[in-house]
RNA sequence: CGCAGGGUAGAGCAGUCCGGUAGCUUGCCAGGCUCAUAACCUGGAGGUCGUGUGGUUCAAAUCCCACCCCUGCAACCA
């Protein structure tokens, strides 16, 4: 059987996630992970903080603590923060682990013999008062083209004109504003992108049709234009030093040891567990494994093109992506999500307000899947409303009053079925092979609005056959009615399981039935008859609530979402 | 300027590849039901599909051309 490994876009350590940063990668990540062993599937998630290059050497200067020390307190709270939202990763490890330094090390070499690494000399400006060298978005000052004041070193923000930080009137360090900086010349290596780029072509190609839109015609633009050399090296303390001779103060560039980072973040797993558990069987068995992608659109070129171009340079039978789930963003009031602005909605907030279903579901029907979203607490409130309280909630309510009230805490016994029960079961298998389609094809927005359509065919069922009136009459109907309305509960729980885990859970409680979700794989003629007949349930309050008008307004004051 | 994605009822989206009665959810209106969380079920109104008295075609939301608007990206922001 094929593995499934899964990975998100590594979240950057620095400051904490928001909203975005969980739709864009991690949460359908989980969701598809959730699935595939829901599924019964083998499945290794894997993610873990980002953390080398410059802004962890900032964000650590400014509270005055070590590189490190400041890495491991934020990646714990990322941790924490993931753990809120129930994100099921089998391993959340690190880019510095010295796991990682292994794999960067082996890969580095192995491109180096294949003479896929140059040495270069280039121009970096460096910043004496800030005793760096600084990249180029760390210097501002006044655009020659358009006169806009705030140009940063790579591009003008008001003219969009793309800029070198030479080209700058007034130059400035961002970090101290200082305007003593110096070009100094340093000599680097380069990863020679254009030895590869047929391959890479040929290879992006076979992807038409079956990736997203967005991530094909990304990487073809990319191609299209020419790939260019890429530096993999920088002048900065903190990363992995560059085994190389007459390199060896200087360090790996994020971007060269991030995606690496899935896999030395796998052997930090494998390494918990070394009799079990073998880092190999997932990333050099390419035939054993199919591998999912998921991010955001920003990283989209790392992942078609660099990191791919990375691995096969090797020559070695590394994996490569075989599915990239690409995703477009999430605005808030019109505008990005902003970690430095810290404007949006950010997880510690978010799980402090509502349990993590209530945003898991919203995220997933919602998902920026063919377009940017825009998040409005008008609309998450009239979708938690509607679909998980009225069609959802209200529908288990009704049918675990009813059966209370007549037949006891028991499940009733399914007896002769008539032509409803018929046309539910096919309705079922319908929406049922549906719903698992879009899963299987990662169309989750699709996926969501087929699940909702599952639920709402509860409601029908029970409208049709109006139990209330059919239990005073004929009582061995209203059991059938019940009882299969109570298997439906548990069938609603395993199917709505990958997205919303918590209260799947609490729904197999409610009418005893299994404690890990699996995927209903009989038809619905035999399986809304599975629970055993007299099984106790447990009676429960509602398994959500409102989110009244007033509470909507308050939050939107509270996260400046009018004004925003 | 270039490139990518998007522009379809009040709102949020599908349909566009492969042309053939414009669909879904919500909101609104009416009816049904009264087991249930003022909920559920059914029906209805609401759209010149960004613009062009553009092109192709028997037929265009869909293909072609031009233009406008929104969002994002451009390799040292992860």
């Amino acid at each position: 059987m094929t593995k499934q490994l899964i990975t998100s876009a590594l979240p950057y350590v620095n400051g904490l996630p928001h909203l975005g940063h969980l739709v864009g990668c991690l949460l359908p990540a989980d969701v598809y992970a959730r699935y595939q062993r829901v599924l019964g599937e083998e499945v290794l998630y894997v993610c873990g903080t980002d953390e080398h290059g410059t802004p962890s050497e900032v964000g650590a200067a400014k509270e005055n603590m070590p590189v490190d020390e400041y890495c491991k307190k934020y990646h714990d709270l990322h941790v924490e923060m993931y753990r809120g939202f129930n994100l099921g990763f089998d391993y959340f490890g690190r880019t510095s682990s010295d796991q990682n330094k292994e794999i960067t090390y082996r890969i580095f070499h192995a491109l180096d013999k294949n003479g896929f690494i140059e040495e270069k000399t280039t121009k970096q400006v460096y910043s004496p008062d800030d005793g760096r060298y600084l990249p180029d978005s760390y210097v501002m000052g006044t655009c020659p083209h358009c006169g806009y004041e705030k140009a940063k070193g790579d591009q003008c923000e008001n003219c969009t004109k793309i800029l070198d930080p030479t080209d700058l009137i007034n130059p400035k360090s961002v970090l101290s504003g200082s305007s003593n900086l110096e070009i100094r010349e340093t000599r680097h290596l380069f990863l020679q992108l254009p030895k590869i780029e047929a391959e890479l072509d040929q290879w992006i190609e076979t992807k038409k049709g079956l990736w997203p839109d967005i991530a094909y015609s990304i990487a073809k633009k990319w191609l299209k234009e020419g790939l260019k050399e890429r530096g993999i090296t920088r002048d900065l303390k903190w990363g992995f030093s560059v085994p190389k001779e007459g390199f060896e103060n200087k360090v790996f560039y994020v971007w060269f040891d991030a995606p690496i980072g899935y896999i030395g973040i796998t052997k930090q797993w494998s390494d918990e567990k070394p009799t079990e558990r073998n880092w190999e069987d997932w990333w050099l068995k390419p035939d054993e494994v199919r591998y999912t992608e998921f991010m955001g659109k920003d990283n989209i070129p790392y992942h078609t093109i660099s990191f791919p171009a990375t691995l096969k340079g090797t020559g070695e039978n590394w994996k490569t992506v075989d599915f990239l789930k690409g995703m477009n963003y999430l605005n808030f009031a019109g505008g990005k999500f902003s970690k430095s602005a810290h404007r949006g909605i950010f997880l510690d907030d978010a799980i402090r307000e509502f349990p993590a279903d209530y945003w898991r579901y919203w995220l997933i029907a919602n998902a920026p899947e063919s377009d940017d979203t825009n998040f409005s607490f008008d609309q998450f409130a009239a979708v938690v409303n509607k679909d998980l309280n009225d069609v959802l909630g209200n529908f288990i309510n009704r049918v675990l009053k009813m059966t209370e009230k007549n037949f006891g805490c028991q499940v009733p016994a399914i007896g002769a079925i008539t032509e409803n029960e018929k046309e539910l079961y096919q309705t079922l298998d319908n929406l049922i092979a549906d719903y698992k389609r879009y899963m299987d094809g990662l169309e989750f927005r699709k996926a969501m609005s087929t699940l909702r359509e599952i639920w709402v065919s509860g409601n029908n069922y029970i409208a049709k056959t109006e139990p209330w009136k059919v239990v005073k009459t004929n009582l061995e109907y209203g059991a059938t009615i019940l009882g299969t309305a109570l298997n439906m509960i548990r069938l609603f729980a395993n199917l709505s399981a990958p997205v919303m885990p918590e209260t799947a859970q609490k729904m197999l409680a409610l009418v005893g039935a299994e404690k890990t979700p699996v995927w209903p794989t009989e038809k619905m003629e035999t399986y809304l008859k599975e629970l055993p007949a007299g099984k106790a349930f447990t009676p429960s309050d509602p398994l959500f609530q409102k989110i009244l008008p007033e509470r909507v307004e308050e939050l939107k004051i509270k996260y400046k979402e009018t004004e925003a």
